[in-house]
DNA sequence: ACAATGATTTAGATTTGTCTAAAATATTAT
DNA sequence: ATAATATTTTAGACAAATCTAAATCATTGT
């Protein structure tokens, strides 16, 4: 049974919203798809006769095992295909979402396997989320993105996303290099900055488009 | 203006049948493409409003020059992803056709600019085809297919698409080696085998899988 | 020349994915 | 508690790409 580009997306997207356990409601998917939400609902009946989500009239929806599946099967896709635009074409960082979006949706096992071999099975993708294995298994991502990195928890800087020199001057201009303890003090919603602390001395403010390119890992609390 | 895949997908065909100058028929078209001859009248109509062919009712059609042009950007895209399947992701010359057929409709210019550069800007793909070049124009094709070799022309063996051993055990019971001259002597249509003199002495006979995996260049005639 | 045959087009229907406007349901505020 | 508001679903329509069946045009054989 394969899937048009459409559902697929709407699987993807319904997967990333539903984070943890919770409900996902129709807005929201229309929200990120750009589509109104009488699109979203003729589609849910779609997917529910296919048994990929559970769907209850006006009471929100979410996936299935085999939904679930899918979605990670895209994302798999979706994220190898951006390694190998950045890796390999050496597209940057900010131009491969949009040919990702296409590519993904390309039905062919044996190009996926053959693509993941090719680029030596990374673990994750340029923008530092985990690529799904072929089993549909999550690498355990002790690295993350500092956009996504939880509040008020001792962080250390691994990893920069670009190497361009008007990132590099602006790092050095806020003393963040790789080994640096941060720690995420506050996040503006307005447009997703942050304010963080550096080395236990300096409060510094950290833009969303910087934030997206400086990778942290968690570390262990001495005290508990 | 961006094309939908099917619409590609009926340009190319028109394309692939217009040899020379000639106009080409509705039927001709519903059979490549395994569609009725009351879809392609549809498409017809479409393509023509669009300016893309030029087409009468009753009277057959052909491309316009920008119709052309799409189609040669459409078949520098397949062709560049067979190459890049064959050579970097090692699929066998006979798995690609399918994928190609999906990754020629994927939208970005850049991205076919980069795989291109990538690949090292190639003259032919791994069936012998030539692959046009960013502005549409194909390259000089001194050696191409035997499959694709006029009949009663001198002609020199260039290369073996395949490296199989199976492959090359049969082209040494039939003495047939690099450098070696052939000439078509006939064609069978029923299975599109042919018949062709090796050396000027023995004639052997070739089926079409064994000629799509045989590339000769022609000879200039000594007498004219 | 014209009837038979073949090729092409039209007419009308279907599927997929989308839309807007209106109706139904749920939530929130006073 | 119930009126106002927000969310979700239904109803009906549309565009793209396809189909089948019927009608139209072209070609061919005698």
């Amino acid at each position: 049974m394969s899937l048009s580009s459409s559902e697929e997306n709407y699987i993807k997207t319904i997967f990333q919203l539903q984070v943890n356990e919770e409900m996902v409601c129709t807005n929201e998917v229309a929200a990120v798809l750009q589509t109104s939400a009488a699109s979203v609902t003729d589609m849910l009946k779609k997917l529910k006769a296919k048994k990929l989500l559970v769907y209850e009239k006006y009471k929100g929806f979410k996936l299935t095992n085999e939904g679930r599946k899918i979605a990670l099967m895209v994302l798999r896709k979706h994220r190898l295909w951006e390694t190998f635009l950045v890796k390999v074409l050496h597209f940057s960082w900010d131009e491969v979402h949009e040919v990702a979006e296409q590519l993904e949706h390309i039905q062919s096992q044996q190009l996926i396997d053959h693509l993941d071999d090719f680029l030596g099975n990374p673990a994750f993708d340029p923008h530092g989320d985990p690529i799904p294995d072929a089993a549909g298994k999550i690498p355990f991502q002790s690295q993350m993105n500092l956009n996504k990195f939880p509040m008020n928890t001792q962080g250390e800087v691994t990893a920069v996303g670009s190497q361009s020199p008007d990132i590099l001057s602006l790092l050095e201009h806020k003393k963040i290099k790789i080994g640096v303890r941060i720690k995420v003090l506050q996040h503006f919603a307005f447009d997703n900055s942050i304010e963080i602390h550096v080395n236990k001395n300096d409060i510094v403010h950290i833009s969303s488009q910087l934030a997206e390119q400086i990778y942290v890992k968690k570390l262990q609390h001495a005290s508990k």
